[in-house]
DNA sequence: TGTACATCAGTGAACGCGCGTTCACTGATGTAC
DNA sequence: TGTACATCAGTGAACGCGCGTTCACTGATGTAC
């Protein structure tokens, strides 16, 4: 009974390392598909690796994911639910509703230059399955932040994206994904050092701060 | 003696088609090489389908190119050489500053939706070797011709790219090709037939008009 | 509490695949004399 | 103009590689009675 306990009581005794059963190989591997995007890079990924760092043999990961693309779609799913969570995390250490505009915009280039490998996977055809319901959902949430943050400021609403969008607010979004893509892609110099990092995200603010200056006021 | 003459003449003839020596291979291979990566995108490239497409065996585009990072390196380079002339082409039927600031982003654009696979190897690390002379001294044209054409508006002039670089170019840049990043991902929907490219183009159009709309007055 | 059984989550061997690269080779081309 | 020779640009066989996927299997777990 307590031996089906999940979490914490696993990892506490350590004793049993040689478990037949896992006990959260889904979680594992999306974890590890994670540190092999993150050193490796989209090229390098592969299913067989990610199993090794899960410890378990390379026909297990089949029992939860389809196949190699059906893995690589959760751990993009979760990806964008963490860009979701940065540009509101980001945005909510403000109440002025531009700096909160610049605040989403700054979440999102951070998540981009922590994860950059992630990054590449969300945004790339092909690698992933996008009809997927789990990851059509929370790549649109993650735009749908822009949308309202946007909103907030301006007082308008906009169709879901399509190009009738506003072009304001695609305007918006345009401007930070390529800051992100530029700057993952490493245009702005290398960005692995704490301060490296600190240093991109300083020119990010300079650079979204200029594009704001010329906005429309506010409503 | 006219055996040896390159281009038209051989080709005029086609009556040696089983000829040994193949007369132009490296442009050959090159050309093969973007239709690859066309059809298959940058996941989809390989060397040996190359030479397949070249009639020649896998082992001869050794002769040319190192390695396939080789190939690749030269396929991305006239891709920034082609981006260079597409951006001028378009900026170039302008007079006005404004109009040639404009007419430039939507240039990039252009080239982007028309060689997806091109732009993405050519903004992916790892594929290409930066360190090649060709390759760095196309890329940073494409990016000169920004700087050029910001100057003829603003006329300040920029250091070379940089993190201390002006961040009203790199604002214009970012959001240039942020756009164009996200065309080719399809977040704009489909842009295969001409009519869906030409659609693009006039959002992209609404969306840099827009943008300059809130822009710092010119000189 | 004990037992029988179904289901679940792994194993590990085997498969076929296409890849990039290397190698000794050979035919074609260009050049020196 | 002819010949000898060096160089160049191909061939095709062979290599080792790691991959994704499939398969029959087995040990562990959960459940019904």
């Amino acid at each position: 009974m307590d031996s089906r306990t999940k979490g914490p009581a696993r990892r506490k005794s350590g004793a049993r390392p040689k478990a037949y059963h896992h006990g959260d190989l889904a979680a594992a591997l999306v974890d590890a598909a994670e540190a092999v995007l993150t050193e490796r890079g989209v090229e390098g990924f592969t299913l067989r690796e990610c199993a090794r760092r899960a410890g378990v043999s390379h026909a297990a990961p089949a029992h939860h994911f389809r196949d190699a693309k059906g893995l690589l779609t959760q751990v993009a799913a979760l990806g964008f639910e963490r860009l979701t969570a940065a540009e509101k995390h980001a945005r909510d250490t403000e109440t002025d509703p531009r700096k909160r505009l610049l605040g989403t915009g700054m979440g999102y280039v951070e998540f981009a230059i922590e994860h950059p490998a992630q990054f590449q996977l969300m945004f790339q055809k092909g690698l992933v399955d996008h009809a997927n319901e789990r990851l059509a959902k929370a790549s649109a949430a993650s735009f749908q932040v822009f949308i309202e943050t946007y909103s907030e400021l301006y007082g308008t609403t906009f169709p879901p994206i399509h190009k009738d969008a506003d072009p304001s607010v695609m305007r918006e979004w345009a401007l930070v994904h390529g800051f992100a893509t530029l700057a993952v892609q490493g245009q702005f110099g290398p960005t692995r050092t704490a301060a490296e990092i600190a240093d991109l995200m300083e020119f990010a603010r300079r650079v979204f701060e200029d594009a704001q200056k010329y906005a429309p006021p506010p409503k």
